[in-house]
DNA sequence: GTCTATACCACGATAGAC
DNA sequence: GTCTATCGTGGTATAGAC
């Protein structure tokens, strides 16, 4: 077990950059290694398999998620609270061009293998998913589902071309026409 | 060059359902050879790399479209073009909830590595959306090129999520609610 | 707990017989 | 043109010294 050491985190963290940026498949544990600063084989003293390295940053983006909702929560109602969520992808434009979404992107990639951990991030996004729909259903609305599924579509979808396009500024224009669709809601 | 053989389109078939189905990445020449019925070595006379294989199901992809296009451009104006459009995810929902859309996440695939083919593909996506764009152009609309980039965008991430909770029902109700959105436009 | 060296295997690609 | 056999590389995972 790690100790009293900061390895374990710093292969998470390299791991979670790496396979945002190259995909999972392409991320080799050398990679990780190299960029974390560890010895090839001394991953192994930390995660048994390349798949438990994935299934950690998995969990480090959803104790990352919850962090995040922790704070948007402040906000006094519902509408505030979604807008604040729009921040996020705001802040991310750049990197959203160049890599897509951290966790649509991976979820996507993972699909198409048959292994458990497509579950995994398939229940990521809909911790996303969930936490906007019961915004929209604070908000008093009928149709919450339906109003949640639209928004973190888009914003997936968005991100998916602003990656192809490798244009920010797509980011830009579409947030905005999300927030003002919130405004009018 | 193949002359009297259907092994070259067969070939390229095959990886297209695979490379669907599988990833580019997760697909091996094997597969492709197993399926299509071509001994293995075989591959390389009709395919150089398995690259070119890529390449050449994505200009599939193209011809495909541009085929579809062309039908869709008998309906005597843009906004029942537009409808007809809708038909092809509206199709695929079964396949869509199974494997996600095969432009979309092929795109996204090989936008995280670093070869030509993320640009082919993109190019691809962007025929759609150039399409789609013209259409609402031809509909008098000053905001074509957002509105293009919302339809296509809101298909893509319909298309991640719906394959991500697997629920083909979601295609349903999102294509429903666009076609009443056009329908209003 | 840490690191080196290496086993082992899958896959892309090639050689060369027919 | 077709197919078999095989090479070489690179990547996951392990053995075992320190």
């Amino acid at each position: 077990m790690p100790r009293n050491s900061d390895k374990h985190e710093r292969l998470v963290e390299a791991a979670k950059h790496l396979i945002h940026q190259q995909g999972f498949g392409q991320t080799t544990l050398a990679d990780i290694a190299e960029e974390s600063g560890v010895p090839l084989g001394n991953v192994y003293y930390y995660f048994k398999t390349k798949d438990d390295i994935a299934s950690a940053v998995i969990d480090e983006h959803m104790r990352e998620f919850r962090a995040l909702a922790a704070e948007w929560e402040k906000q006094p109602d519902p509408k505030r609270r979604l807008l604040a969520f729009l921040d996020m992808p705001s802040a991310m434009r750049d990197t959203v061009a160049s890599h897509g979404c951290p966790v649509g992107s991976l979820a996507q990639e993972l699909n198409k293998e048959h292994s458990p951990l497509a579950q995994q991030a398939d229940n990521l996004l809909k911790a996303h998913l969930d936490w906007v729909r019961k915004q929209f259903r604070e908000l008093g609305r009928a149709d919450a589902d339906d109003l949640g599924l639209q928004m973190i579509a888009t914003l997936q979808g968005v991100s998916l071309l602003c990656n192809a396009l490798r244009d920010p500024v797509i980011v830009d224009r579409q947030i905005k026409r999300l927030r003002v669709w919130l405004e009018a809601l």
